[in-house]
DNA sequence: ACCTGAACACCGTTCAAGT
DNA sequence: ACCTGAACACCGTTCAAGT
């Protein structure tokens, strides 16, 4: 039903961004090769002219979030001097998390990667440099990447959602019974409620904790940098 | 072709023994219902009478690989008094962390489970109480979980492969191109190599850096611990 | 109670063909 | 140069049917 007029050509810009809005609006599920093609109003095989193959879609979106990023924090270049790499760190890490919140899907597509993107390791080498200028060695700034992993760029990967645990806790009966297997999390919880009885739902406050685990993992990693030989 | 003896009757825990037999030779993309079931020597349809769907088969891997942790490291119980809960986090969290390096694909699986396994919730109960004996809050040793993240089960789920990096810095004649945008990877590799010129392959050994990143963790959370007022 | 066969609704992808 | 239609080899799953 497209006239003439709405069809102008397909790119391979208009795939990855028309991707990025399929996974924006119905989640990672939703981006199929054929619901791609039938989002932008196109058959199926069409897109195989400008993307190789699905994995080389996916490498493209997340080549496309890594530009957001770069918008996000105003590019990745380096300062040629750095007094507080803690702080630069952390404002490039919580630009890119912003960028994650925006794209809830992101994490996901990041860690199906296989084959490491150019664009990734663009990001990555600034934020070595981040650490170099700032006083570290090669060789302890490169235990710090490994340390930091995917935080680097902004997201954890909760090994569950707390909501899915909300429920969990709070519909069951065997609320009681759980307590005499998980006696710990039990105390937690009810200690918690006593605090702030408001804040049963989402007490788990992700921005919260990602802030606490970065701030852990920064301190950590500036006391080695201060007890190396320099 | 089976004949009637080694058709013992089909269970639960032969389906889950079976997919992981089937993950750990063939990974985790082998590992299809209709794969599964012919390894089994068995029709497809017959899966769905011991296990509900495909979901329901992985969240019972995730139990049984729960199971080898357990006894990887002799059972989860908490001692009631604990005066070194670094040592003891750490052995709890290296033990879980064998079972993942023999079952590579593990941690996608952990990673791929929305709902919370109860088997892992026993896990996590037994690792706060480590805490909690060993000195934090409830409310720190909460914190503490988010921080650790998936390394509480052994694992870091790195951005790529360090090999495929490798093979991209190894192969390419862009390799001075590369050096233009890369200046601090650039550096960092001669660096390694002129230190150790053997180490060409496998320069980011997997062991060091959970060790390294795990002992950031700790000692951080450690400090925090110290500066809790008792 | 336990297993199967045929069928359905989806995938990603190839290949020859259209304009 | 760009797009399409038909077809293939895979998925997970339902449902009625066999023993």
């Amino acid at each position: 039903m497209a006239t003439p007029t709405d069809r102008k050509p397909l790119s391979r810009e208009r795939v990855l961004a028309a991707a990025i809005e399929v996974a924006d609006e119905g989640g990672l599920e939703a981006l199929t090769m054929r619901g791609l093609a039938e989002h932008i109003g196109v058959e199926a095989m069409s897109l195989y002219y400008h993307v190789s193959n699905k994995e080389a879609m996916l490498d493209g979106v997340v080549d496309a979030l890594m530009i957001e990023i770069g918008e996000e924090i105003g590019g990745f270049d380096v300062p040629d001097q750095i007094d507080d790499w803690k702080a630069e760190m952390r404002r490039r890490i919580l630009g890119a998390r912003r960028v994650m919140m925006r794209h809830k899907w992101g994490p996901t597509v990041f860690e199906s990667r296989t084959t490491m993107s150019p664009s990734i390791i663009l990001y990555m080498d600034a934020l070595l440099g981040v650490m170099v200028e700032g006083g570290f060695s090669y060789d302890l700034a490169h235990h710090a990447m490994h340390t930091l992993g995917s935080r680097a760029l902004g997201f954890s990967q909760e090994l569950f959602e707390p909501d899915s645990a909300q429920q969990e806790a709070a519909n069951d009966q065997s609320l009681s019974e759980m307590a005499e297997h998980v006696p710990y999390i039990m105390t937690m919880l009810s200690e918690i409620v006593h605090d702030d009885p408001d804040s049963t739902l989402g007490w788990c406050d992700d921005e919260t904790e990602f802030n606490f685990a970065l701030d852990v993992l920064l301190d950590g990693l500036d006391n080695r940098r201060l007890a190396e030989p320099s």
